[in-house]
DNA sequence: AGATTTTAATGCGAAATGGTACAAAATATG
DNA sequence: CATATTTTGTACCATTTCGCATTAAAATCT
């Protein structure tokens, strides 16, 4: 049943290529560049795929662009719930957070990409509102997993007893969100993980909620 | 001294429109579309300046993004500055901080536009180091101006004894880039005070601080 | 094998882009 | 007034852009 869904054989001729890898050559495109100064050519150069084999397996640039935004979010996600493995102490799953985003913020060739979504969607979200509804989206499912979390910290009490899992989630969420921008505008591994230690002592530090 | 900067009456036919209107036209243009997005005649339209005289007055394309970026910088820093008069308690300043970023952010026509420099120039951090310089500047001069703040309330006790300024600016400055990319991703203004009023509460609280 | 269906490759084209040449206009200086 | 100097407006250019039409190629179905 999992393996059904690509079984069935398709008419014509087969694709050449593969289309999440596809995907994520184009996502490291628009990564580097942003959206629009990524051109078909830029796109097609890297994915070894000509413009209309592009067109044709994923739509115009903008619906390729948002793909490559929903496979973020789709993997954001899954670091994001095995960082916060509920085993683990609250601490240790925040602190685990920010090194994984730190992880695939500090990549790049030229300098750091910092966060695919924070760092070209929200340039084209007031133009493109398919666009901000996909970013939107993503920051909201990212909180919605932290404050599952959170919510069983509370439970737990590893939070005050009054806290608010959403509140917390949103402030986690917040020290993120900074470290995706200044992972962009050039700040030092350093005081990234400086900030992110900050972040987890504020949070989850023993003076409120004594985890 | 102050107004002779530019009493030096030039020789040749003088300009016919002001120079600091004209970038914040300019500013609005890129505030809504991005950088790579904002056409020439776009900026020409807005500004009501041929291309000839925009590339004459702020040289090219780049040249007079990098201008409304350091106004923008500029005007930021003066808005930060007083929302910190130091004769208000900490927990106001922070507030008032945040409340004056959101009147800017909440602007928009078709939806809200965030901060400009987090909405606009971290899409181009990456691939043009003037701005990404700009950007990280920028951050930093923000940051130290909170830090100020910061040390001077350490000296108050209006923070623990032991406290870091600058950590604390930098989770200060932490609520406000989510706040920025927040705004311009959407989110209702009810949700961004709420998000205001408890990173105020965080970091200012009365368990920490007891500010 | 022949028909059908899907993908791949070449190349085109209309429009938009950033930038500039050039001449007219407007002002200060001599 | 004449000249030098700067700005303004029209028109233009070379390039890039996105998108598609068309044709060739490769697989499956009958």
């Amino acid at each position: 049943m999992v393996q059904n869904m690509k079984v069935e054989k398709k008419r014509g001729r087969p694709r050449a290529f593969d289309t999440k890898a596809a995907i994520g050559k184009a996502r490291d495109v628009f990564w580097d560049r942003g959206y629009a100064a990524a051109s078909l050519d830029n796109l097609s150069a890297a994915t070894n795929l000509n413009r209309p084999s592009l067109y044709g397996a994923f739509g115009d640039k903008e619906d390729l662009y948002l793909d490559t935004l929903e496979g973020y979010r789709q993997d954001g996600m899954d670091v994001l719930t095995e960082a916060l493995d509920p085993s683990l102490p609250l601490r240790d799953n925040i602190a685990r957070v920010y090194a994984g985003a730190l992880e695939i913020y500090l990549h790049g060739d030229t300098a750091a990409r910092g966060c695919f979504l924070i760092g070209t969607a929200t340039a084209e979200a007031v133009q493109h509102e398919r666009v901000r509804e996909v970013l939107g989206r993503s920051l909201n499912d990212f909180d919605g997993e932290i404050e599952k979390r959170m919510r069983l910290a509370v439970e737990r009490g590893e939070l005050p007893e009054g806290a608010d899992p959403q509140t917390f989630a949103r402030l986690a969420s917040a020290v993120m969100h900074s470290l995706a921008v200044r992972a962009r505008a050039g700040d030092s591994r350093e005081v990234l993980e400086a900030i992110a230690r900050s972040g987890v002592e504020l949070i989850c530090g023993s003076a409120l909620g004594r985890g």
